[in-house]
DNA sequence: ATATATTGAAAGGTACCCTTACGAATGTCA
DNA sequence: TGACATTCGTAAGGGTACCTTTCAATATAT
Protein backbone atom coordinates (compact mmCIF):
# COMPACT_ATOMS: atom_id res chain seq x y z
CA UNK A 1 0.00 0.00 0.00
CA UNK A 2 2.92 2.11 -0.10
CA UNK A 3 3.84 3.80 -3.18
CA UNK A 4 0.12 4.43 -3.62
CA UNK A 5 -0.77 6.85 -6.37
CA UNK A 6 -1.61 10.37 -5.24
CA UNK A 7 -4.88 11.87 -5.47
CA UNK A 8 -4.85 13.17 -8.70
CA UNK A 9 -8.11 15.67 -9.75
CA UNK A 10 -10.35 13.57 -12.20
CA UNK A 11 -10.98 16.85 -14.18
CA UNK A 12 -7.79 18.62 -15.55
CA UNK A 13 -6.85 21.62 -13.05
CA UNK A 14 -8.00 24.74 -13.79
CA UNK A 15 -4.05 25.97 -14.11
CA UNK A 16 -3.61 23.28 -17.20
CA UNK A 17 -6.72 25.07 -18.65
CA UNK A 18 -5.28 28.77 -18.75
CA UNK A 19 -1.98 27.72 -19.31
CA UNK A 20 -3.32 26.45 -22.15
CA UNK A 21 -5.67 29.03 -23.61
CA UNK A 22 -2.83 31.44 -22.41
CA UNK A 23 -0.21 30.02 -24.87
CA UNK A 24 -2.56 29.68 -27.72
CA UNK A 25 -3.76 32.96 -27.29
CA UNK A 26 -0.28 34.93 -27.02
CA UNK A 27 0.91 32.47 -30.11
CA UNK A 28 -2.32 33.63 -32.09
CA UNK A 29 -1.94 37.54 -31.63
CA UNK A 30 1.73 37.18 -33.00
CA UNK A 31 0.67 34.79 -35.29
CA UNK A 32 -1.61 37.39 -36.47
CA UNK A 33 0.71 40.43 -36.76
CA UNK A 34 2.75 38.23 -39.33
CA UNK A 35 0.40 37.18 -41.34
CA UNK A 36 -1.02 41.00 -41.45
CA UNK A 37 2.48 42.01 -42.60
CA UNK A 38 3.89 42.82 -38.85
CA UNK A 39 6.84 40.39 -39.12
CA UNK A 40 8.65 42.32 -36.59
CA UNK A 41 5.93 42.01 -33.93
CA UNK A 42 6.82 40.11 -30.96
CA UNK A 43 4.75 38.86 -28.12
CA UNK A 44 6.51 40.97 -25.70
CA UNK A 45 5.38 43.72 -27.26
CA UNK A 46 1.63 42.78 -26.32
CA UNK A 47 3.02 45.05 -23.38
CA UNK A 48 2.84 47.89 -25.24
CA UNK A 49 -0.07 47.51 -26.94
CA UNK A 50 -1.77 46.57 -23.49
CA UNK A 51 -0.96 49.66 -22.59
CA UNK A 52 0.01 52.54 -24.57
CA UNK A 53 -2.77 55.29 -25.35
CA UNK A 54 -3.58 58.90 -25.68
CA UNK A 55 -1.15 61.81 -25.81
CA UNK A 56 2.46 59.38 -24.46
CA UNK A 57 2.82 58.02 -21.25
CA UNK A 58 6.32 57.25 -19.21
CA UNK A 59 7.84 53.86 -19.18
CA UNK A 60 7.46 53.85 -15.72
CA UNK A 61 3.86 54.14 -15.60
CA UNK A 62 3.67 51.77 -18.68
CA UNK A 63 5.42 49.29 -16.57
CA UNK A 64 3.32 49.43 -13.33
CA UNK A 65 0.47 49.04 -15.50
CA UNK A 66 1.26 46.04 -16.89
CA UNK A 67 2.75 44.54 -13.90
CA UNK A 68 6.71 44.37 -14.86
CA UNK A 69 9.59 46.40 -13.83
CA UNK A 70 10.54 49.41 -15.87
CA UNK A 71 13.37 48.43 -16.95
CA UNK A 72 12.33 45.43 -18.48
CA UNK A 73 9.15 48.40 -20.38
CA UNK A 74 12.32 50.41 -21.23
CA UNK A 75 13.65 47.68 -23.12
CA UNK A 76 10.48 46.75 -25.08
CA UNK A 77 10.18 50.37 -25.64
CA UNK A 78 13.74 50.63 -26.60
CA UNK A 79 12.97 48.08 -29.49
CA UNK A 80 9.93 49.10 -30.75
CA UNK A 81 11.31 52.57 -31.48
CA UNK A 82 13.84 50.66 -33.58
CA UNK A 83 11.01 49.07 -35.32
CA UNK A 84 9.63 52.25 -36.08
CA UNK A 85 6.65 51.44 -33.93
CA UNK A 86 7.05 53.88 -30.99
CA UNK A 87 8.66 57.36 -31.06
CA UNK A 88 10.05 58.94 -27.52
CA UNK A 89 10.24 62.54 -26.86
CA UNK A 90 11.42 64.08 -24.16
CA UNK A 91 8.88 65.17 -21.21
CA UNK A 92 8.69 69.01 -21.26
CA UNK A 93 8.00 68.69 -17.51
CA UNK A 94 10.38 66.13 -16.32
CA UNK A 95 13.76 66.51 -18.05
CA UNK A 96 14.64 62.79 -16.95
CA UNK A 97 11.35 61.45 -18.50
CA UNK A 98 10.45 60.67 -21.95
CA UNK A 99 7.08 60.02 -23.17
CA UNK A 100 6.11 57.51 -25.23
CA UNK A 101 3.85 57.41 -27.84
CA UNK A 102 2.85 55.23 -31.52
CA UNK A 103 4.47 56.11 -34.37
CA UNK A 104 2.34 56.36 -37.75
CA UNK A 105 3.52 53.10 -38.65
CA UNK A 106 2.72 51.78 -34.76
CA UNK A 107 -0.53 53.12 -34.98
CA UNK A 108 -1.33 51.11 -38.01
CA UNK A 109 0.50 47.98 -36.19
CA UNK A 110 -2.13 48.89 -33.05
CA UNK A 111 -5.10 49.06 -35.25
CA UNK A 112 -4.41 45.61 -37.10
CA UNK A 113 -4.07 44.15 -33.49
CA UNK A 114 -7.08 45.79 -31.72
CA UNK A 115 -9.46 45.31 -34.61
CA UNK A 116 -7.99 41.11 -34.54
CA UNK A 117 -8.96 41.57 -30.82
CA UNK A 118 -12.21 42.60 -31.76
CA UNK A 119 -13.08 39.56 -34.08
CA UNK A 120 -11.62 37.42 -31.60
CA UNK A 121 -14.27 38.71 -29.04
CA UNK A 122 -16.71 38.50 -31.06
CA UNK A 123 -16.70 35.34 -32.36
CA UNK A 124 -16.22 34.01 -28.50
CA UNK A 125 -19.46 35.84 -27.63
CA UNK A 126 -21.40 34.07 -30.43
CA UNK A 127 -19.74 30.77 -29.82
CA UNK A 128 -20.55 30.77 -26.04
CA UNK A 129 -22.98 33.72 -25.71
CA UNK A 130 -22.68 36.62 -24.26
CA UNK A 131 -23.74 35.59 -20.59
CA UNK A 132 -20.90 32.46 -20.69
CA UNK A 133 -18.41 34.25 -22.33
CA UNK A 134 -18.64 37.25 -19.51
CA UNK A 135 -19.25 34.89 -16.88
CA UNK A 136 -15.75 33.27 -18.14
CA UNK A 137 -13.82 36.64 -17.97
CA UNK A 138 -15.80 37.37 -14.89
CA UNK A 139 -13.84 34.31 -12.84
CA UNK A 140 -10.63 35.02 -14.64
CA UNK A 141 -10.41 38.36 -12.89
CA UNK A 142 -11.36 37.05 -9.51
CA UNK A 143 -8.91 34.12 -10.09
CA UNK A 144 -6.49 36.64 -10.70
CA UNK A 145 -7.44 38.90 -7.65
CA UNK A 146 -7.62 36.02 -5.02
CA UNK A 147 -4.47 34.80 -5.84
CA UNK A 148 -2.62 38.05 -5.98
CA UNK A 149 -3.70 38.31 -2.32
CA UNK A 150 -2.73 35.30 -1.19
CA UNK A 151 0.33 36.26 -2.78
CA UNK A 152 0.65 39.40 -0.74
CA UNK A 153 -0.43 37.69 2.38
CA UNK A 154 0.52 34.00 2.19
CA UNK A 155 -1.34 32.54 5.01
CA UNK A 156 -3.28 29.68 4.65
CA UNK A 157 -5.23 29.92 1.69
CA UNK A 158 -7.10 27.31 -0.77
CA UNK A 159 -8.12 25.55 2.84
CA UNK A 160 -11.46 24.44 3.34
CA UNK A 161 -12.12 23.76 6.64
CA UNK A 162 -11.47 19.48 7.89
CA UNK A 163 -9.11 19.50 4.54
CA UNK A 164 -5.75 19.63 6.08
CA UNK A 165 -3.34 21.11 4.07
CA UNK A 166 -0.27 22.72 5.52
CA UNK A 167 -1.24 23.57 8.95
CA UNK A 168 0.87 26.10 9.91
CA UNK A 169 -0.93 29.52 11.83
CA UNK A 170 -2.63 27.61 14.44
CA UNK A 171 -1.34 28.58 17.82
CA UNK A 172 0.47 31.68 17.46
CA UNK B 1 -7.70 63.16 -39.00
CA UNK B 2 -4.46 61.23 -39.06
CA UNK B 3 -2.69 60.15 -36.29
CA UNK B 4 -6.13 58.86 -34.74
CA UNK B 5 -6.29 56.73 -31.90
CA UNK B 6 -6.99 52.93 -33.00
CA UNK B 7 -9.94 51.37 -32.01
CA UNK B 8 -9.08 50.52 -28.54
CA UNK B 9 -11.84 47.88 -26.91
CA UNK B 10 -13.35 49.19 -24.29
CA UNK B 11 -12.94 46.27 -21.78
CA UNK B 12 -10.14 44.38 -21.28
CA UNK B 13 -9.07 41.98 -23.86
CA UNK B 14 -9.61 38.03 -23.28
CA UNK B 15 -6.00 37.18 -23.41
CA UNK B 16 -4.63 39.87 -20.66
CA UNK B 17 -7.48 38.66 -18.36
CA UNK B 18 -5.59 34.49 -19.54
CA UNK B 19 -2.53 36.09 -19.08
CA UNK B 20 -2.99 37.92 -15.46
CA UNK B 21 -4.37 34.21 -14.51
CA UNK B 22 -2.12 32.46 -15.29
CA UNK B 23 0.49 33.95 -14.25
CA UNK B 24 -1.15 34.06 -10.57
CA UNK B 25 -1.86 30.34 -10.93
CA UNK B 26 1.84 29.52 -12.07
CA UNK B 27 3.34 31.62 -8.82
CA UNK B 28 0.94 30.47 -6.58
CA UNK B 29 1.64 26.71 -6.96
CA UNK B 30 5.46 27.05 -6.52
CA UNK B 31 4.95 29.33 -3.43
CA UNK B 32 2.45 26.86 -1.94
CA UNK B 33 5.36 24.16 -2.97
CA UNK B 34 7.98 26.22 -1.27
CA UNK B 35 5.67 26.97 2.17
CA UNK B 36 5.29 23.54 2.57
CA UNK B 37 8.50 22.47 2.68
CA UNK B 38 9.75 21.69 -0.80
CA UNK B 39 11.70 24.73 -1.87
CA UNK B 40 13.49 23.17 -4.85
CA UNK B 41 10.05 23.07 -6.91
CA UNK B 42 10.19 25.36 -10.32
CA UNK B 43 7.37 26.27 -12.46
CA UNK B 44 8.60 24.01 -14.97
CA UNK B 45 8.13 20.87 -12.59
CA UNK B 46 4.42 21.41 -13.30
CA UNK B 47 4.84 20.19 -16.74
CA UNK B 48 5.92 16.96 -14.82
CA UNK B 49 3.34 17.29 -12.07
CA UNK B 50 0.54 17.62 -14.78
CA UNK B 51 1.23 14.40 -16.73
CA UNK B 52 2.83 11.48 -14.74
CA UNK B 53 1.07 8.91 -13.21
CA UNK B 54 0.35 4.95 -13.12
CA UNK B 55 3.33 2.89 -13.65
CA UNK B 56 5.59 4.73 -15.40
CA UNK B 57 5.53 6.87 -18.56
CA UNK B 58 8.19 7.52 -21.33
CA UNK B 59 9.46 11.42 -21.37
CA UNK B 60 8.17 11.57 -24.92
CA UNK B 61 4.84 10.93 -24.39
CA UNK B 62 4.65 13.12 -21.27
CA UNK B 63 6.27 15.91 -23.62
CA UNK B 64 3.55 15.03 -26.24
CA UNK B 65 0.74 15.50 -23.68
CA UNK B 66 1.92 18.56 -22.48
CA UNK B 67 2.77 20.26 -25.95
CA UNK B 68 6.54 20.47 -25.86
CA UNK B 69 9.48 18.89 -26.62
CA UNK B 70 10.77 15.74 -26.32
CA UNK B 71 13.91 17.45 -25.31
CA UNK B 72 12.35 20.17 -23.22
CA UNK B 73 11.22 17.18 -21.21
CA UNK B 74 13.68 15.00 -20.95
CA UNK B 75 15.89 18.06 -19.21
CA UNK B 76 13.16 18.91 -16.56
CA UNK B 77 12.82 15.12 -15.68
CA UNK B 78 16.84 14.77 -15.39
CA UNK B 79 16.43 17.59 -13.10
CA UNK B 80 13.54 15.84 -11.26
CA UNK B 81 15.45 12.94 -11.00
CA UNK B 82 18.42 15.00 -9.37
CA UNK B 83 16.02 16.17 -6.96
CA UNK B 84 15.01 12.67 -5.72
CA UNK B 85 11.41 13.30 -6.73
CA UNK B 86 11.70 10.75 -9.93
CA UNK B 87 12.98 7.82 -10.63
CA UNK B 88 13.68 6.49 -14.53
CA UNK B 89 13.90 3.05 -15.22
CA UNK B 90 14.79 1.29 -18.55
CA UNK B 91 11.64 0.16 -20.10
CA UNK B 92 11.48 -3.76 -20.37
CA UNK B 93 9.87 -3.52 -23.35
CA UNK B 94 11.84 -0.73 -25.52
CA UNK B 95 15.44 -0.63 -24.63
CA UNK B 96 15.92 2.94 -26.19
CA UNK B 97 13.20 3.87 -23.71
CA UNK B 98 13.03 4.40 -20.22
CA UNK B 99 9.97 4.79 -17.46
CA UNK B 100 9.49 7.92 -15.48
CA UNK B 101 7.76 7.31 -12.36
CA UNK B 102 7.83 9.75 -8.93
CA UNK B 103 9.95 8.23 -6.19
CA UNK B 104 8.50 8.29 -2.60
CA UNK B 105 9.61 11.52 -1.69
CA UNK B 106 8.42 12.77 -5.28
CA UNK B 107 4.85 11.10 -4.48
CA UNK B 108 4.65 12.83 -0.95
CA UNK B 109 5.26 16.33 -3.41
CA UNK B 110 2.77 15.48 -5.58
CA UNK B 111 0.32 14.50 -3.34
CA UNK B 112 1.05 18.03 -1.62
CA UNK B 113 0.36 19.89 -4.69
CA UNK B 114 -3.26 18.00 -6.12
CA UNK B 115 -4.04 18.74 -2.23
CA UNK B 116 -3.63 22.02 -2.91
CA UNK B 117 -5.02 22.40 -6.18
CA UNK B 118 -8.08 20.44 -5.03
CA UNK B 119 -8.71 23.00 -2.64
CA UNK B 120 -8.26 25.29 -4.92
CA UNK B 121 -10.61 24.02 -7.10
CA UNK B 122 -13.19 24.13 -4.08
CA UNK B 123 -12.35 27.48 -3.26
CA UNK B 124 -13.28 28.60 -6.64
CA UNK B 125 -16.55 26.28 -7.28
CA UNK B 126 -17.24 28.04 -3.91
CA UNK B 127 -16.52 31.46 -4.64
CA UNK B 128 -18.06 31.58 -7.80
CA UNK B 129 -21.03 28.45 -7.80
CA UNK B 130 -20.54 25.19 -9.67
CA UNK B 131 -22.35 26.28 -13.10
CA UNK B 132 -20.33 29.42 -13.32
CA UNK B 133 -17.10 28.16 -12.85
CA UNK B 134 -17.65 25.31 -14.52
CA UNK B 135 -18.50 27.32 -17.56
CA UNK B 136 -15.66 29.42 -17.14
CA UNK B 137 -13.48 25.64 -17.69
CA UNK B 138 -15.68 25.26 -20.69
CA UNK B 139 -14.82 28.20 -22.04
CA UNK B 140 -11.20 28.19 -21.82
CA UNK B 141 -11.08 24.93 -23.15
CA UNK B 142 -13.37 25.63 -25.97
CA UNK B 143 -11.20 29.01 -26.94
CA UNK B 144 -7.67 26.97 -26.39
CA UNK B 145 -9.06 24.20 -29.10
CA UNK B 146 -10.22 27.45 -31.36
CA UNK B 147 -7.19 28.70 -31.75
CA UNK B 148 -5.15 25.58 -32.18
CA UNK B 149 -7.47 25.16 -34.82
CA UNK B 150 -6.53 28.37 -36.43
CA UNK B 151 -3.05 27.99 -35.94
CA UNK B 152 -2.94 24.53 -37.72
CA UNK B 153 -4.97 25.91 -41.03
CA UNK B 154 -4.23 29.91 -40.70
CA UNK B 155 -6.99 30.71 -43.27
CA UNK B 156 -9.01 34.32 -42.15
CA UNK B 157 -10.31 33.02 -38.84
CA UNK B 158 -11.85 35.52 -36.46
CA UNK B 159 -13.37 37.73 -38.76
CA UNK B 160 -17.03 38.54 -38.89
CA UNK B 161 -18.51 39.60 -42.61
CA UNK B 162 -18.32 43.22 -42.69
CA UNK B 163 -15.22 43.44 -40.42
CA UNK B 164 -12.69 44.14 -42.56
CA UNK B 165 -9.19 42.17 -41.64
CA UNK B 166 -6.42 41.46 -44.05
CA UNK B 167 -8.47 39.98 -46.54
CA UNK B 168 -6.48 36.99 -48.29
CA UNK B 169 -8.63 34.73 -49.46
CA UNK B 170 -10.61 36.16 -51.70
CA UNK B 171 -10.21 35.45 -55.60
CA UNK B 172 -7.59 32.86 -56.09
C1' DA C 1 22.73 73.20 0.13
C1' DT C 2 22.32 68.73 0.71
C1' DA C 3 20.14 64.29 1.23
C1' DT C 4 16.80 61.39 -0.93
C1' DA C 5 13.85 59.75 -4.59
C1' DT C 6 12.82 58.96 -9.35
C1' DT C 7 13.77 58.34 -14.46
C1' DG C 8 15.79 55.99 -18.24
C1' DA C 9 19.44 53.15 -19.33
C1' DA C 10 23.29 49.57 -19.28
C1' DA C 11 25.03 45.14 -17.96
C1' DG C 12 24.53 40.72 -16.62
C1' DG C 13 21.74 36.78 -14.93
C1' DT C 14 17.89 33.35 -14.81
C1' DA C 15 13.98 30.44 -16.26
C1' DC C 16 11.83 28.10 -19.73
C1' DC C 17 11.64 26.32 -23.91
C1' DC C 18 13.37 25.66 -28.71
C1' DT C 19 16.30 23.79 -32.79
C1' DT C 20 19.85 20.99 -34.45
C1' DA C 21 22.39 16.96 -34.17
C1' DC C 22 23.69 12.35 -32.75
C1' DG C 23 24.17 7.40 -30.98
C1' DA C 24 21.58 3.46 -29.73
C1' DA C 25 17.66 0.61 -30.45
C1' DT C 26 13.82 -0.51 -33.18
C1' DG C 27 10.56 -1.31 -37.06
C1' DT C 28 10.04 -2.13 -42.07
C1' DC C 29 10.58 -3.88 -46.29
C1' DA C 30 13.07 -5.32 -50.45
C1' DT D 1 19.18 -10.75 -43.95
C1' DG D 2 20.53 -6.48 -44.62
C1' DA D 3 19.83 -1.58 -45.82
C1' DC D 4 16.97 2.23 -44.32
C1' DA D 5 14.14 5.27 -42.03
C1' DT D 6 12.16 6.05 -37.49
C1' DT D 7 11.97 6.65 -32.55
C1' DC D 8 14.10 6.87 -28.03
C1' DG D 9 16.94 9.73 -24.88
C1' DT D 10 20.48 13.10 -24.72
C1' DA D 11 23.89 16.85 -25.64
C1' DA D 12 24.89 21.45 -27.11
C1' DG D 13 23.68 25.83 -28.22
C1' DG D 14 20.24 29.59 -28.92
C1' DG D 15 16.28 32.67 -28.13
C1' DT D 16 12.74 35.06 -25.54
C1' DA D 17 10.97 37.27 -21.71
C1' DC D 18 11.63 38.59 -18.03
C1' DC D 19 14.67 39.88 -13.58
C1' DT D 20 18.32 42.35 -10.32
C1' DT D 21 21.97 45.50 -9.71
C1' DT D 22 23.94 49.62 -10.77
C1' DC D 23 24.55 54.19 -12.66
C1' DA D 24 24.04 59.25 -14.31
C1' DA D 25 20.85 62.82 -14.72
C1' DT D 26 17.23 65.16 -12.82
C1' DA D 27 13.73 66.31 -9.41
C1' DT D 28 12.03 66.99 -4.72
C1' DA D 29 12.20 67.60 0.31
C1' DT D 30 14.43 69.47 4.32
Amino acid sequence: MSRAEPVRPTSPPLIALVHRANKALQANMVAQAHRQGHPEIKQSHNAVFGTLHGEGQRAVDMAASMGITRQSMGEIVREMVQLDILEMVPDPADRRAKLVTFSAHGLEVAAAGFRHIGALERRFAEEFGAADYETARRVLVRVAEMLEADDAEPHDQAVTPGQTESRRSSPG
